[in-house]
DNA sequence: TATATTTGTAACAGCATTGGTCACAGAGAC
DNA sequence: GTCTCTGTGACCAATGCTGTTACAAATATA
């Protein structure tokens, strides 16, 4: 379906990196938690790397580690960093500029759509990869450690 | 694109029923506002009907109005409506669950997901039909009339 | 009643995106 | 030099979205 799990694949991978600490982890090793073919979590890493959330390493004994700390990564940049698209989509073809309401109906809806991009931003911003591998590690306290606020 | 575009035309689709008040508009007159096939427009006024928020009559004279007030329309209505997927998707397929990341995830990410969908409704129930019919009237005050607010 | 009009809906095609897979070049450890 | 691992391109199947044609059912009007 393409509505993508990008997000979701992203946020697991990351939140395993961090529990792994310093140590580098194989896009083999990662697809295995995952469940999915290495070439996706290496697709998924090539893009958290150009985004600066990653760092990884060719050659032997090399894989990926996270390129800072883990309560330093917002989901928000996460979702940044895998989702190209805009959640909602315009007219496809533009609407008749004749018409009072088609001729600025899409500057209108364009408002709100920031709107709503924003609110998305400050949700997503509120919960770091910290703050999920805390939820990971004491399901019973997630609902207490998802608060882990930064700004 | 499999980003739909169904909520911005939903959305001009039933300010131009609110611009035309009483009076049935035909799909192929909407069609022509919206730059798009008329049973492109038939199918989105199909599942606004459902969620009743419009009423149409089969026929000669026939055509489509709204079934309730303009300001009585959220445009989270609309977009639960015309939007039946999530936003964000799943893992495509499980996560390991041997992994004591893997077997938690899910349900960690499902908590943040839907606090992303709270803060969504909660934007998008703040704007109504008849606040786009206004901003499309008055564009200049476009950032005070998009505050008609609701609950 | 007969006719014209309009909706509701099925069916199909074209296109884009997604994720899974194979393949292979390049980097790096040993 | 060899082995291992990432980065990336190419391809495929599945899926969803939209535009289009076609047609039955409903309804106003003559």
């Amino acid at each position: 379906m393409p509505t993508s799990s990008r997000f979701a694949v992203a946020v697991h991978v990351l939140t395993l990196l961090a529990w792994a600490g310093d140590e580098p982890l194989k896009s083999d090793y990662i697809a295995g938690s995952v469940n999915t073919n290495p070439v996706v979590i290496r697709r998924i890493l090539c893009a958290l790397a150009r985004a600066g959330l990653v760092t990884s390493q060719t050659g032997a004994a090399g894989g990926t580690r996270l390129a800072r700390t883990a309560s330093d990564i917002t989901l928000r940049e996460v979702y940044r960093a895998v989702e190209p698209r805009e959640i909602f989509a315009m007219h496809r073809s533009p609407p008749d500029p004749e018409c009072p309401v088609g001729m600025i109906i899409e500057k209108v809806l364009h408002r709100q759509l920031t709107e709503i991009d924003n609110a998305m931003d400050e949700v997503l911003g509120r919960t770091t990869i910290e703050g999920v591998m805390r939820s990971v590690k004491q399901p019973s306290r997630a609902a207490k450690s998802r608060r882990t606020t930064r700004a």
